[in-house]
DNA sequence: GTCTATATTTCGATAGAC
DNA sequence: GTCTATCGAAATATAGAC
């Protein structure tokens, strides 16, 4: 709490006085922190863009939003392993239940993932894997970012010219993982 | 200190006696813990096994080391971001510079990944890409459980089940996704 | 709303008996 | 090696003036 109200340019009874309490200022700063990421990645999966785009798309949005904030991902994994009832408490403030509207979109991925396999267009992908490969894909090189700044000596221009060109060549290697 | 001794069935000043300090102890842990994937995972890349082989063995003992302790990722993850020099202090203790290693595990592998190009086999890809990809790939269902659970409400069988479909698939998904 | 001063609790660490 | 008792510091939280 002294760290934070100095970096803020206040006390720590200001602190109190805005969030009550040590863990009321944590899942304030949760909920905003997961909300910078989980709507607009959302929104790209429930586009009615085609795959190529949505995969692009989700790609971009993903890495770009990170890469102004890249301690997010590991900030949120951290929380979420430690306090994991913060999330419920995140839906819970936004007045959303997450589970009917995850399963609308769930439903929706799954039937465009079935049409284009019926098609042959694609191999046949559920739509969990699906979206958490992209995901995991997507968030390793930040989580993974103090390893590779050690054992690769990646310092951080290095690191970004990794992201720059990952950037570009995920999209394409996640559709290529998707052909038949 | 007080709820590791309890569950260890001692008490606080015992574990200053075994540790020093928190700090000694947390050191202690972070190095057991990291000390159970990283020789295994790098046995594997660094094997004489056909690339197929490599990512089916990387995949499967990932997932089969990481299942018996879910929390590893996200805890090494955490440790990481928060403490990024118990990275290097472990490498320290172990005597081990890890970036001479870690170059010619790199060199290695790209010079397996260039011929299998070069021959047609495969897509070109940087070892760099093709670690972390694998990587971020087995690692995400861990670190996205809490979020499967209450958005997909997957109880503990069901993650299990996911888990084992995605042993199993995972390696086909990998190598689809380098065909040229 | 914001501050200073302070109360209260928790936590890491040590002393010393056995 | 293991314990009980306790110290001292740090951190969270509150009181009350402005």
């Amino acid at each position: 709490m002294q760290e934070i109200a100095e970096e803020a340019g206040v006390n720590q009874a200001l602190l109190h006085y805005y969030f009550r309490t040590k863990e009321g200022l944590a899942a304030t700063i949760f909920k905003e922190s997961a909300s910078r990421l989980l709507p607009a990645v959302l929104g790209v999966l429930t586009s009615d863009l085609p795959l190529r785009e949505k995969i692009e798309g989700f790609v971009h949005l993903y890495i770009d939003t990170v890469r102004s904030s890249p301690f997010l991902p590991g900030y949120i994994i951290s929380e979420m392993q430690h306090h994991p009832e913060r999330l419920t408490a995140m839906f819970e403030s936004a007045g959303v239940d997450p589970a009917p509207v995850a399963a609308g979109i769930r439903a929706r991925l799954a039937r465009e993932l079935e049409d284009l396999a019926d098609s042959g267009t694609i191999r046949r992908i559920s739509p969990e894997n699906f979206v958490i490969n992209m995901l995991g894909l997507a968030v390793i090189p930040f989580v993974a970012r103090p390893a590779l700044t050690l054992v690769l000596r990646m310092d951080d221009s290095a690191f970004q010219r990794f992201l720059d060109e990952r950037r570009e060549i995920l999209p394409g290697m996640i559709l290529n993982s998707l052909k038949p």
